[in-house]
DNA sequence: CATGTATTAGTCAATATTGACTAATCGAGT
DNA sequence: ACTCGATTAGTCAATATTGACTAATACATG
């Protein structure tokens, strides 16, 4: 992901320390983002030692030290060229799951079927997390209706392959009341 | 992405040289994958130093000295736990390009709109090479139904933006007729 | 006042990933 | 016979990512 693009893009709106920026990458970008709070900080170094962001050191009573990260005028600028260039690229996605569904006929349809359908219940519940997210203002609102619809996607497409499956196992049913014989071991 | 998984699959097929390997993620995998040689190469020597493959090395000719990898039996176990496990679970996908899109209100919508079009053209390109990719067999089928949906729902929602954008332009126009004043500065 | 738990603010070692490189052989054209 | 580009088979150094850890303060509670 792009992770300078969004560490700029947050100090734009003014400077933070290091715990801010992580927590508001966690709680109020965690819809759109992964990054975990050690790369945050590797990649404030490497944003540092770049010239585009420079931070100053305070503390507040007896706390630690905190580094207070602010935008230079190099890294404002350098956050509207990455801006521009992201938005005009477009970066295919990989589906991590999709190498184990090039493989699900190595398994009885039965057992796939069972399997799938916890998947389909985990996407639907995350699904219903993004649907149940405070209303977000600005471009934002985009980002969180593009989620949804790549989930809503990804719940018509599993229903697909579920039913089809299904349909095989009702199929395999019938036949199975039309003849006495027991078939199909799990390897 | 599981590189493991995919890795092992292949070997289930028969035994395969490193070479060949790399060809068949390259070309015939490439649709739903994006894993590199080294990579490929990385994760062989950890299944290796696992005990779910075992290597002999052969010469053909006078070519350089192959690996020729197969899997153990350890190795078949693996497989199809790994299988298992990832048929169940649901990982989320984080798309690149949101964390531009929560940034974009910082450029003007013109702007934007000329660069969401070069991204919708490139979107467009991968949709139609995956259309025209030739008929996949079994479960390959629904891997490429799968990335072919996405890419479709990213298409839908690209336009919806880009309307959004086109309108307000528009309606600006209308409004720069109507009355005098240009309004709306961007921030 | 002692103790446990949460908050604050990071670091570090281990792992994963890849662009760039090496080095040999082969085949086709000249 | 010689050269040039393609094929074969990897390696290596550099970079990116994160789980697990440290260490201090604050705060509640018996």
């Amino acid at each position: 992901m792009d992770r300078e693009l969004l560490l700029l893009g947050l100090l734009l709106e003014g400077q933070m320390h290091g715990y801010q920026l992580n927590e508001y990458l966690e709680h109020t970008m965690g819809f759109c983002t992964n990054m975990k709070k050690p790369t945050a900080y590797y990649t404030l170094n490497r944003l540092e030692k770049e010239g585009h962001v420079r931070h100053q050191t305070e503390r507040e009573g007896k706390r630690p030290e905190r580094r207070v990260y602010q935008l230079t005028g190099k890294g404002r600028a350098f956050f509207h060229e990455l801006l521009r260039s992201r938005l005009k690229e477009f970066s295919r996605t990989y589906y991590d799951d999709d190498i184990a569904i090039a493989f699900m006929d190595r398994l009885p349809d039965a057992e796939v079927r069972q399997l799938l359908l916890e998947k389909r219940d985990k996407a639907k519940g995350i699904l219903d997390q993004l649907r149940h997210l405070p209303g977000h203002a600005g471009s934002a609102r985009h980002v969180v209706r593009h989620n949804i619809a790549h989930l809503e996607t990804e719940l018509v497409w599993l229903d697909g392959i579920l039913e089809e499956l299904g349909n095989a196992h009702a199929v395999k049913e019938v036949a199975r009341h039309g003849q006495t014989t027991s078939r199909r071991r799990s390897h």
